[in-house]
DNA sequence: AATGCGGGGTG
DNA sequence: CACCCAGCATT
């Protein structure tokens, strides 16, 4: 048990010191502002951090607050959305930027059930604003991470609610920020689905040694994105926030005025992406 | 537990 | 063309 630990706190250690060797240069790396930190963990799912990296900087500049978002143009903020996808987290942040405007005081809730009420907020994105915002000791488990710290740390096939504490003991108390970034970066670059032992700082200690499989399991196959619903979608949001905001305009840009474009408009429209401000 | 949600990048 | 990607909400 005692030697778990001991080996735990070495590899631990290797982490510290090689995230702080080759952190990436990220835009929202260079503030702890929790509305900035939920903005980027929000276009972070399930989106690249290369695409993440070239739209951030631009969004935040027109939306630099709570308060200013809340108020967001829909058509403005999907327009500054364009090229992340998953235009519905546009919508849901702009709600969740109103909730915390108008019921927490304009502040950014620091508390784990209190984050988790609010819109799109889920439990990886509730700790990653904890820690690396309100420097609270725990991991911000995602896809990544979980395979990191699997793989090295824990080595067997932990249950969710078991894993996340143990990871949240793992978290160093007074490095809680750059812990959770070197776990990140580690992540990406070499301890990858296909990971890169051989270059590893964790070799010596790591439980994985690059036996087995990805811990991760294999994320569900999407269906073929030319000629589908999401397309359409996607076409019609597009235009929508490129200023044709009506929808006998809409129709006509896209090209089919049948009854398939009624549908997909009424679907949009239901989930509120077409909707005027309502303060 | 399973499904829908975007779309650009890579091999 | 298949597969990948800092999840969440809904059913």
């Amino acid at each position: 048990m005692k030697v778990l630990k001991d080996q735990q706190q070495r590899l631990q250690t290797e982490l510290l010191a090689w995230g702080n060797q080759h952190r990436r240069a990220l835009p929202w790396r260079e503030t702890r502002d929790p509305f900035l930190v939920l903005v980027a963990e929000v276009m972070l799912t399930q989106t690249q951090v290369s695409r993440v990296a070239t739209i951030f900087p631009s969004f935040v500049q027109r939306f630099p607050t709570i308060a200013v978002l809340a108020d967001a143009p829909i058509q403005e903020l999907l327009a500054l959305w364009s090229g992340l996808g998953y235009n519905r987290r546009a919508l849901r942040l702009r709600e969740c930027a109103r909730s915390i405007h108008n019921q927490h005081q304009g502040l950014v809730p620091d508390d784990y059930r209190v984050l988790r009420s609010l819109p799109g907020i889920g439990p990886y994105i509730a700790n990653a604003i904890l820690a690396q915002a309100f420097n609270h000791r725990v991991s911000a488990l995602d896809t990544n991470t979980r395979r990191v710290l699997l793989r090295a740390f824990f080595g067997t096939l932990e249950q969710t609610r078991e894993l996340q504490r143990k990871a949240d003991e793992l978290v160093p108390a007074g490095q809680i920020w750059t812990w959770t970034q070197a776990v990140f970066d580690l992540g990406a670059t070499i301890c990858r689905p296909q990971p890169a032992c051989a270059v590893c700082p964790l070799q010596e200690g790591c439980l994985f040694q690059g036996r087995g499989d990805d811990p991760h399991k294999t994320p569900r196959r999407q269906s073929t994105f030319e000629g589908s619903h999401r397309q359409l979608r996607g076409r019609v949001i597009a235009a929508f926030a490129q200023g044709v905001t009506t929808k006998a305009e809409l129709a006509r840009h896209i090209g089919l005025s049948d009854s398939a474009f009624d549908q997909v408009y009424n679907e949009l429209a239901q989930e509120g992406f077409f909707e005027p401000n309502t303060t």
